[in-house]
DNA sequence: ACAGGTCGTTGACAAATGTCAACGTTATTT
DNA sequence: AAATAACGTTGACATTTGTCAACGACCTGT
């Protein structure tokens, strides 16, 4: 389980992973088991882990005065979940978060975050993810701002298939900001399913 | 005009700057004046400065194929102008950046981001501002995707009363992704002018 | 002071989207 | 294998939003 944490690590640093870092690596990270269904977090709580997914899917969203879910994030494989604002600032999440499927997850604590930090690999690796995080969210500010919903689609289908393949369209509907029935229209219309 | 950022850097940062910090920062900051409805950044362009606004106002906006125009930011004084993925990916961007208002801003260039970033209070101001930004940016996008417009509307008025004032509505209007038409019904039937 | 430009509002109407319900298909559970 | 649940699609209809146009108020430039 730790062997994928350490490739990913690996790949996105230029500097490789020693052995004393691994050794540090496989104190900081805590394995745990999400069932299908379960809470990694709900609303209300203080986000006290961050998890690296080794298998399965997970989803964040929030639940409207309606009890309408929105989802906001989702995550696969080799994903960072968790509410990030929540896990530094040590406040209370609006989120939930769930496993769509039985999820493999490697968890940090906040109070490990120094330790992580010390490792310069994973600090350059967190510092490149949280840019490209960063640039990602723009985009999709910019694009539910200006696209329509078929173009939209189609950069999601593009951007990450493997969305597509894990979830159901009605999640990627919630997902996108729209009704499961829209996006059912929408793919009708543009003759893309 | 160098007061300015250097009290907003001691503002932000634990440990205020030095005599030779400051010199530094005059040397890689150069102002500029950028008249009202002058361009600071055009699509097609790589985003060669980033900008502290000393004095004014900025909007970063994206145009679409039909020619209207999307605003994605909007920037007042203490606030920094840039797309921030083109300046560091060095990437053609798809924003343009105007002055809503003649505006005095402090530029750096990215080949004196390492001298900016030597300065450990440059660094850690900038670390600060960039989680801070990209907790606002994934509540707008949650918000975008959960809210209705009214709670949008009145989320702004309190949390960026300043955008209000220096903006007209139709500009806020396009920030939160409607007509202006549509946001003045909605201000209309929420009694809030 | 005047002319022109910008802004915010409003109504009519078109277009897009949401809600509800139903149904067939597919997947999961028993 | 059968029953149940989940999913995606579709149509009817309601609601929301966008577009267009007009107008009065306010602001800016000469």
């Amino acid at each position: 389980m730790y062997e994928k944490l350490i490739s990913y690590i690996n790949a996105h640093a230029t500097q490789p992973l020693n052995e004393e870092e691994v050794k540090i690596i496989k104190d900081i990270f805590v394995p745990k088991k999400i069932r299908k269904k379960q809470y990694f977090l709900q609303e209300g709580e203080v986000c006290k882990y961050m998890g690296f997914i080794v298998k399965g899917a997970m989803r964040m969203y929030s639940v409207d005065d309606k009890g309408s879910e929105h989802v906001l994030s989702l995550y696969v494989e080799d994903w960072w979940a968790g509410d990030r604002e929540s896990f530094i600032m040590l406040t209370p999440t609006v989120y939930n978060i769930d496993a769509w499927e039985d999820t493999d997850i490697l968890t940090i604590t906040q109070a490990r975050l120094a330790e992580f930090n010390s490792i310069p690999a994973l600090h350059e690796m967190s510092r490149k993810l949280d840019e490209k995080h960063a640039f990602a969210n723009m985009k999709r500010l910019s694009a539910s701002n200006s696209l329509p919903l078929e173009q939209r689609y189609a950069d999601l289908v593009e951007r990450y298939p493997d969305f597509l393949q894990r979830f159901p369209q009605h999640i990627i509907a919630s997902y996108l900001g729209v009704a499961k029935e829209t996006l059912s229209r929408v793919r009708s219309q543009s003759g893309k399913k």
